[in-house]
DNA sequence: CGGGCTTGCTTAATCGTTAAATCAGGGGGG
DNA sequence: CCCCCCTGATTTAACGATTAAGCAAGCCCG
């Protein structure tokens, strides 16, 4: 490996100054620094991150800590974060969290042995990480009072709660996965919140939540409103096994948009996370505090896109109604 | 930050002794590595890795480079990677080569300037990665002369044919994404090598062959095999436009056991990797080479698993002439 | 009883980089 | 004409750990 000492020796100069021409920290004069900086490339100089960490205590690297790398939303952020970083020539140390707060717990510790520079942070369901000695952005949602950037999950509801009313659903089954998800019970706020007044709705949770919205289906319901689109998915199986058709009997939607949502039959209408959004913010208000500045804590409740497509449309008594009036 | 010279000075011997005490490696007493190892743990000392890798040469970080991080199965590999990396004690840093082949070098010098000790990959389609400076493992498929470990894809092709011949389907389409990639071309050879002499079997690649597929069941055939759940859940949206039941009328099967795979309707018959299994000897491959040890080359492509489930079954023919003999 | 070996620890150098303090020399202002 | 300050560079000292080499004391054994 070529050193600052050798480009130093070739060029003739102390090795303080290659660092500072090459950093472009000191008082060097432009003809040095031209000087310096073609002999490094000659040489192929790639300066030593190990030194420079142990001098200045930086790495520049971030650790990003999530509850479950399974997550299906992981990929994305975890390809937008890379990117981003990249961009700012920081590194993304990855560490799974396992579900427990525990290994949470582990987790962290084991990125700030390896001297890390900042924390990003999708916090285990209910959980939120105490101080830090590094920089830490929270992703969660806007109702932890840690967070630093996330996705506006109860205006997402809202939207997706409002297409289905506007079409004309007025009796209406929500669906979640885990009450304990700060996360989905923001969803559900945002759709109860958004619900026209003469709907009514009512809100299932879990495992028993598939028989209880069918229940409801055959007693009137016409739109089944989810806070996933794994949850969805799994509901139009059981739907299909009632011999329940999408969209014309009842209408369905998901979160998220994940990857099998515009390909499933039919395709589903759901909420879009702006994932890029989201981290290049993580990135920025990481990388300001890193640099010291207080970084603004406004502005960082991105907005959710609808996204409609086939699974949700006018109900059936309606539809009748209005061809034949 | 607590260091060794501050355990030194209390303990009062010299910094080289706790080192010594601290790795094991010199020549202390038990006493005062008891004393020692006491008095660290008091202090709440952790080793600065910048250090160490200053002096030795090694980060204990591995750098992961997959060609596209929202590739689904990327998840479930990060998390195990990262996982049996940390309880070896090393970490992972994530980098995305983003579909070029370009964007994977610039991702390897990336790596390899922050240190990192070894380098995990997966390929770009029709990439194979020079010589690194680093021991390297490669997870691709078996036929990649530069592979460490990987699934049995070819295998896993011929277990999913085999099973829908052994049902009784003499007329099979076969669907694959893209051509240019190896693992693709792998899985569908398996297919066709394990197919029945008297099976009559076409192949179609990429988008085209949806419309291919759906034309070859009207004349025919009973069975499609796809060389990932994503088509085949894409297909299955297709067959239902075309009013062709699963597996009533069709039986369909996908690769990869994807989140989705259980959840859909029918339930897919699919052939999981075993992903973990993977991982696991992708990091003990690299693990032994970076400790200098000639890594075995054998006994690394992990066999598949059939996963059937409900969307295959008897060809309808078939089926009558059985039930009503 | 003395040479050689083992044990337990210290000394000192080193990894590559940075940052503070210092220094030589020239130019400008009073 | 002298002093001060600015510029461009150098010296020096770390950062925190590892490691080869060295050294004193004690022990074994012929």
């Amino acid at each position: 490996m070529v050193s600052i000492k050798e480009i130093a020796n070739d060029v003739g100069v102390s090795t303080a100054t290659v660092s500072n021409a090459l950093t472009g920290k000191g008082r060097v004069s432009e003809e040095m620094i031209a000087r310096i900086q073609s002999r490094a490339a000659e040489l192929g100089y790639r300066p030593s991150i190990a030194a420079r960490a142990l001098k200045t205590g930086q790495t520049g690297i971030l650790g990003l800590v999530m509850p479950d790398l399974t997550n299906p939303l992981f990929p994305r952020i975890a390809q937008t974060l890379s990117i981003a970083a990249d961009q700012r020539g920081l590194g993304i140390l990855i560490a799974d969290s396992r579900g427990s707060a525990q290994e949470q717990e582990h987790a962290f510790r084991r990125l700030l042995d390896r001297g890390i520079d900042g924390l990003l942070v999708v916090p285990q369901k209910g959980t939120s990480p105490g101080p830090m000695p590094v920089p830490v952005a929270v992703i969660n949602t806007a109702s932890d009072p840690q967070n630093a950037v996330c996705a506006d999950h109860r205006g997402g509801g809202a939207l997706i709660a409002r297409h289905v009313c506007d079409i004309g659903h007025r009796r209406i089954v929500i669906l979640g996965g885990d009450p304990v998800s700060e996360v989905q019970r923001d969803r559900i706020a945002g759709m109860t919140d958004a619900l026209h007044s003469d709907v009514e709705a009512r809100v299932h949770w879990g495992e028993a939540g598939f028989a209880a919205a069918l229940l409801e289906v055959e007693q009137g319901a016409t739109a089944i409103l989810t806070t996933s689109d794994l949850i969805a998915l799994r509901m139009r199986s059981e739907l299909m096994r009632a011999q329940l058709s999408v969209p014309h009997q009842v209408s369905l939607t998901g979160f998220d948009d994940m990857s099998f949502a515009p390909i499933m039959h039919p395709a589903l209408t759901t909420v879009a996370q702006d994932v890029d959004e989201i981290a290049t913010r993580a990135i920025d208000i990481i990388a300001a505090r890193i640099r010291g500045e207080v970084s603004p804590h406004d502005g960082n409740t991105v907005p959710m896109r609808l996204v409609v497509r086939q699974s949700t449309s006018i109900p059936t008594q309606l539809a009748k109604w209005r061809s034949s009036p």
